[in-house]
DNA sequence: CCTTTTCTTAAACGGTCGTTTGAATAATAA
DNA sequence: TTATTATTCAAACGACCGTTTAAGAAAAGG
């Protein structure tokens, strides 16, 4: 196992780096990370399965690269995002809605290429969640870490009020929400008959962050309700 | 392929076929469907391979078999709790967090087996729905095609002046919600650095209801606002 | 009892998997 | 150019997969 550490790199090798790691992410986007070889990537980047190895190292090698080139530039427009609603709020609390639409809008962007809407990519970032392979928690924890702390200190300056317990509760059903949305977003054509529409991801998106926003208020709503009986 | 179709059941039968089944539940819900043999199933079992073949016909079989004998309890019990609210009311339209309340109990039910709570079994719920296996999208037309027409009713009768489109949306959102929560449950404990316990399952669903409804109820009210403006 | 059906078992089948090897090719440096 | 390194490739390795076969054990029916 020799992953290429990126010493000097060949325009050529670039090149085929970049197509195994699109192939990789059609076809595990579609097929999951169970379902799909080495051998399948490297047809679908027109080369072999030891060029995978050599650039990649491992099957999980290559799954971990293709979610950090996918994620980490999502979590970053999270960030800016955030700092710019900061900047603007000139140093008041943000409203929930304003955070969650920071958590929130990057990954409809992210689903909006230019060949139209990829909203099996949002499957994809939901399912890696769900999926039991302990390798992915140690991927998550290094992606979403970072991210969801400062997201927590941002709740807990709006609502300076509330339990620790219950914003830690409510964040992660937002979170929770954001991914069963992504992972089970083509259920809801059949499931409504066609009359909902699963390319309009911005829709999607917008809706989302109502409902979560809603969810989180009530919640914490119901909590401080609780508390003064 | 000769699945057993319950032609006369030998007493021994009978148990050979429990002991597959729940050793299944046991190894696919902490490993995933991929990530489990039929070999380790029938070791965990006390038998063999062919003999799992025997009774499930296949790998698929066994894993359709083994969900359906867990999920159509939970939804016997969702539609008994709704009938009983309709009951209740008398005539009247439910109240949003009683019809989740009917839709989200069952789940925590089933979750608290005798030997402490199950939160395990969670997981493997929400991570089929997850999974890319076609297969597994029949089994899931089967077992909630009904169960969700009629809660959608039964959400009809409560907002008669919601648009269509916007019940199917909020609606597939709780249930994207629950399937994340419970899908991603354990990760609530370390990414609270502890403080929120994963072991209370009852609390979890308490908190979820009410999320739940304040979601939706948010969610309509801005499709409302909306279109009156 | 004997016959028939139901169930269990060890062993094998054909195939595919992730990974590695070693030689050939392309790029770079001298 | 030649020496060195970086990259690609066909082929193979060893392991394991889901499934089937065929024969025997257990149970049921007569």
């Amino acid at each position: 196992m020799m992953v290429k550490e990126s010493n000097k790199a060949t325009p050529r090798a670039i090149v085929t780096r970049n197509r195994i790691l699109s192939a990789a992410e059609h076809l595990f986007t579609t097929r999951g990370f169970a379902g799909v070889t080495m051998r399948e990537v490297a047809r679908r980047a027109g080369t072999n399965v030891a060029s995978a190895h050599y650039h990649f190292g491992s099957k999980e090698g290559l799954i971990i690269e293709m979610l950090r080139h996918r994620i980490a530039p999502i979590n970053a427009e999270r960030l800016r995002l955030l700092k710019e609603a900061k900047h603007h709020s000139g140093g008041k609390p943000l409203k929930p809605l304003i955070i969650f639409k920071a958590l929130l809008l990057p990954i409809g962007q992210a689903a909006t290429g230019s060949t139209g809407p990829d909203s099996r990519f949002m499957q994809l970032v939901g399912r890696s969640f769900t999926e039991p392979a302990s390798f992915l928690e140690k991927v998550h924890r290094r992606l979403f870490r970072e991210l969801s702390d400062i997201f927590m200190v941002e709740l807990r300056r709006s609502h300076p009020a509330a339990r620790e317990e219950d914003l830690f509760w409510n964040l992660h059903f937002v979170v929770a929400t954001m991914l069963g949305a992504l992972a089970n977003h083509r259920r809801l054509v059949p499931f409504s008959s066609g009359l909902c529409n699963d390319q309009n991801v911005d829709e999607m998106i917008q809706r989302l962050i109502v409902f979560a926003g809603g969810g989180f208020t009530a919640s914490i709503e119901n909590a401080k309700a609780k508390a003064n009986q």
